[in-house]
DNA sequence: ACAGGAAACGGATTGTCAATCCGTTTAGGT
DNA sequence: ACCTAAACGGATTGACAATCCGTTTCCTGT
């Protein structure tokens, strides 16, 4: 049975809009427990629905990971290899600048614990870079030595350096310039 | 007064030595109550001496503070401006990874309940790294529109950015380059 | 319409750890 | 040796994660 009952839907529903809530709201703790107290239901619920942090966590980056997605596969369809990757880094910075759920998602690593969802977008997204990137190296115009997997830590480490700031918004171009400048290859 | 009472200077030593040995395997949650247990000693002698987990963070990081303090010595003294960029960036680095302590307290703002210590440190630290952040500016080396700050945040971000791979070390010298590279002035 | 049973709910409960409080012990000056 | 301030130990309180199970709600088949 994939559907859920419509008291089950409703209170799934209902605690996303919580935990998103406090999300916005600065509050990236996420106690189930003072969810569960706000969205006006018992613990055991939110339980059942998320067992762990970290998979309600992984249910509020879903759209921000399908907004990523969408960046890598513009990336890969860009005429420049450059340009693509330019695309590809950006649309991973500002995900993470916009939704921190995403980013704490992101930057760990697969977990078998993970949910389906997450698991699916993770493996499509580093399809796309693997893509992408391997293009740009070919070219030149990313620097050698570089692995796909030091290109995502170089973003999430970007991330982290612009949420130590006072606005990071205000930062974003700066620090990717940085960034993109410090992994393009010799001949760009 | 300013010396310890005997005993409580040799529990304070004890206490830390335990930390860092808790640090240098790999746990750096800094449980006090377990802190106290492998010590030996009751919770609330541990409290005494750190009233919160970051007090102690902050007495353990010392050292490592201490180091930086001299490579940022060192660099301000080098008679290429640029040079003096990378050994302070290089010194900074180099120090997180060694001392997850350090890393973490560094990368966080300075609060007021730091110890008087940890505050005089980074105020000397804060000096020698704008004179040598002023001198790389005047001369062109230094990408124009980064502020001190920013510096300081992408250093920390680069130091995050090593601890997701597997083996950190292994990537300092190729992250560092990219940290580099991104920050230098055109002219360079 | 309604009966039966699976699915979901609620919240009491247990376990862990931070942090405090206060009666007891100890160091070290006189 | 005495005395006092300093330091100690660990019981206790409080916050929160996580589980468990008796009760309630949905929805399917008749």
């Amino acid at each position: 049975m994939t559907s859920l009952r419509a008291d089950a839907a409703r209170n799934r529903a209902l605690l996303l809009a919580t935990a998103r809530q406090a999300v916005a709201s600065g509050d990236l703790s996420l106690q189930l427990n003072e969810m569960a107290r706000r969205a006006g239901m018992g613990v055991g619920t939110v339980y059942r629905h998320f067992p762990t942090r970290r998979a309600l966590l992984e249910a509020l980056a879903e759209p921000a990971f399908a907004a990523v997605l969408d960046g890598a596969r513009t990336a890969s369809l860009h005429d420049d290899p450059w340009t693509g990757v330019e695309i590809l880094l950006r649309a991973l910075l500002l995900q993470q600048l916009a939704d921190p759920a995403f980013a704490e998602v992101i930057a760990s690593p697969a977990t078998d614990d993970a949910i389906p969802q997450t698991t699916a977008q993770r493996n499509e997204f580093n399809a796309l870079a693997r893509t992408v990137l391997a293009r740009a190296r070919e070219t030149g115009a990313l620097r050698p030595g570089l692995t796909d997997e030091d290109l995502h830590h170089l973003v999430c480490g970007t991330a982290f350096a612009l949420g130590l700031g006072p606005t990071p918004a205000a930062r974003v171009d700066a620090y990717l310039r940085v960034l993109l400048d410090g992994v393009a290859g010799r001949a760009e």
